[in-house]
DNA sequence: CGTACGCTTGATAACCCTCAAATCTAGTGG
DNA sequence: CCACTAGATTTGAGGGTTATCAAGCGTACG
């Protein structure tokens, strides 16, 4: 989610920072909802997800984090942690405590500034993540999802758009609000027409303009630019 | 959305902040989507809400905003609008330059705090709207709107909790992601349950504990101590 | 008194959920 | 190497929630 340019004054001050590295096993929540945080976690490496819950006991997936994201930077400002945090795929985690996150902001206002904006960005894809499940069918949930992490992955190799998205259809139903049975009929059709392919964790994009238009996407709001081989097609 | 305690001299700092008020007719977009913007908007008066749109022209609302919040203060970090903004009753509006925000932020650190806490709130609410719209029905959904409202507004009267929410069946239809016509029988049966009553843009909850039950609702994610009223009944 | 907007109702159909069970896959231990 | 197991995917059938279409009614306002 890098959204801005550091100086090497303040990389070095982040790459300072102590943090306890943590390995988390998949399926595991290693934030739970409700528990006051003292530290942020980065992801290292692995999917990570953020999880609501419903008292009847529905999830929802409301992110998914990969590699660099900070899925609960937010708690800097609001240590409560009012979501879970569950490792979809085994995965790392770097804890850094707050105090340490927030002197810093302070001593460098860039880094300040760019943390400020991370959690703004990753609220602007939430404000769409309401959109897609509030007003597109199925379909267009799945494509739409697929979509943004191809953007936010921004893995392209070969003569076809894959990315690493090791996610099982049940999360894809949380992600998207639908039940698993529907999830799956869904990914066929997508599968059928020719658009999508998923296996073995690896999301392979077939024809991105069909999956862009049944998605009705525009990647403005990960105010990110679209990556090179995107941006031919976008 | 106030969360934070400022001091004496930062309260005066904000208070002298040059800003232009502006008057916005009811059903009118002050913030277009797609619009680079130079300043952020502090709600005076009146309801607004943020607008997301699809392609195909589904309009869902991601969040109500009321006298006192920055419906995009996000803007001062990514000045892109990717949602619209829009009055629902008419409002006043009060435009602050991103460029005065920012340098108040440097210059006082805990404005420059509160202001982060302030979106980071905001993103909080737009998690909770993720788990609202994907995954309860839809008496639950309007039912945790309400909810959410009544904290949010805090205004208490009587022995029913009333508050003004001046929506049409239609915004709540935007809000929840469903139809106008079935927003219209849910809202009959809360009525007729004796949940709830909604006149002249004044809803008046009459049993709040069948209102928060149908609702699953936790107010933790809100980040505010609940109202006294309902301290007593939460 | 006309018009625009909002609320309400009825009928029909589509989309999606639930339940149930079979198949497949990968990892584990004998 | 094979049986065993848990998780994941797939399929079928039936039902319920919700959308869509269409129309009637009420109300505020110029």
């Amino acid at each position: 989610m890098a959204r801005t340019q550091l100086t090497k004054v303040e990389q070095d001050a982040i790459l300072s920072l102590p943090g306890i590295l943590q390995s988390v096993e998949a399926r595991s929540d290693f934030v739970e909802r409700g528990d006051e945080q003292t530290s942020a976690c980065l992801v290292v490496s692995g999917l990570c997800a953020r999880m609501g819950q419903t008292i009847s006991g529905g999830r929802q997936i409301t992110n998914f984090y990969g590699a660099g994201d900070i899925p609960d930077l937010h708690g800097v400002m609001l240590p409560g942690a009012t979501s879970a945090l569950s490792a979809i795929s085994a995965a790392e985690i770097l804890r850094v405590r707050h105090t340490d996150i927030r002197a810093m902001a302070f001593s460098f206002p860039g880094i300040g500034e760019a943390l400020w904006r991370h959690t703004v960005s990753d609220a602007a894809i939430s404000a769409e993540w309401i959109v897609n499940v509030g007003q597109r069918d199925a379909r267009s949930r799945l494509a739409h999802l697929f979509c943004e992490m191809a953007v936010r992955h921004d893995k392209v190799s070969g003569n076809a758009f894959e990315f690493e998205f090791p996610v099982s259809q049940a999360n894809l139903a949380d992600a998207t609000g639908m039940s698993v049975v529907h999830t799956n009929r869904s990914l066929q059709s997508l599968r059928r027409a020719g658009t999508l392919q998923m296996r073995g964790g690896i999301v392979a994009v077939e024809d991105w303009a069909t999956l862009q238009a049944t998605a009705e996407f525009d990647s403005a709001y990960l105010n990110m630019q679209p990556p090179v081989r995107f941006a031919a097609v976008i």
